[in-house]
DNA sequence: ATGTCCTATGTGATAGGA
């Protein structure tokens, strides 16, 4: 089964590429992130004549998440759980049944830029920094609950984390980041802490593998990336990875996303 | 090093997010 995680960057400019993308590359079921619209202006046609079943967790103008199989989507919850005050549309999960059931949650976590931080260091409450932690602590527990169910499952999606310096091509660059800040990466430390699997890494030790290139100063043509978007398996969807890979091409293309798609083939 | 793109508003140019 080929899973995929694929950032848009909006659904109305992505009316084209994204199709070409799904034609292409086939994937049994597929995340997107920052679909920027409303479930009801979702055109749903693009993804249901090509056979997929189709889930959204849309707002207006920014973020919103969707999920798109081939199988169908049981179960399916919106909005990842812990602040009920939180409207911002970043989750989705729901389970899909191949040779066993697996949980799949796409989340679009928070930039979490400009980082304000008050004298002793943590952050200002209610900023964008704020705000990607607290996120950050939810995703943890989340994590903990589906551990604490041993459903296998998986979350993917657009994490805005530079895990490691090989994962960008001028770390130097974004240590100040909230994607690269020492907060940030501990935090995604301690999910992978809790034993699950970054799949890109278990198939991949080669440092320059991006998933992200910027619009502005010709970031795609130096290969000027960051490797943002990421897939954590559980343990027992760890056992069934086969291969996990970033379709790099697609940002070349014809208006791309800023991102590209990246999937895990797993053998259910 | 800020050189771009996307969305909403509202119908042209700006603002905000990334």
């Amino acid at each position: 089964m080929k899973i995929a995680t694929f950032n848009i960057n909006g659904i109305k400019a992505r009316a084209q590429a994204l199709p070409a993308w799904l034609d292409e590359a086939q994937p049994d079921v597929a995340v997107l992130q920052e679909i920027k619209s409303v479930d009801e202006a979702f055109p749903r046609e693009i993804i249901e004549e090509r056979g997929y079943n189709l889930e959204t967790h849309g707002q207006k103008s920014f973020n919103g998440v969707a999920i798109l199989s081939k199988l169908p989507l049981e179960d399916v919850h919106r909005g990842l759980p812990g602040d009920d005050e939180d409207v911002q549309a970043r989750w989705i999960e729901a389970t899909v049944v191949g040779k066993q059931a697996i949980r799949i949650c796409g989340l679009y976590l928070p930039n979490g830029n400009p980082v304000e931080l008050n004298a002793d260091g943590t952050p200002v409450a209610g900023g964008k920094y704020d705000y990607k932690m607290r996120w950050m602590a939810r995703l943890q527990a989340r994590a903990e609950a589906l551990l604490a169910s041993e459903t296998p499952f998986l979350m993917a999606g657009d994490y805005n984390i530079i895990p490691q310096a090989e994962d960008a091509r001028r770390p130097e660059a974004w240590l100040e980041d909230a994607l690269h800040r020492p907060e940030s990466r501990a935090a995604y430390q301690r999910l992978l802490n809790l034993g699950l699997t970054d799949a890109f890494r278990a198939r991949n030790s080669a440092p320059g593998q991006y998933s992200f290139w910027d619009y502005q100063a010709g970031a795609w043509n130096r290969d000027d990336g960051i490797r943002i978007d990421h897939f954590l398996l559980s343990p027992q969807a760890a056992d069934l990875l086969r291969d996990c890979q970033i379709d790099k091409e697609v940002r070349g293309r014809e208006k791309p996303s800023d991102h590209v798609p990246v999937w895990v083939d797993l053998d259910l």
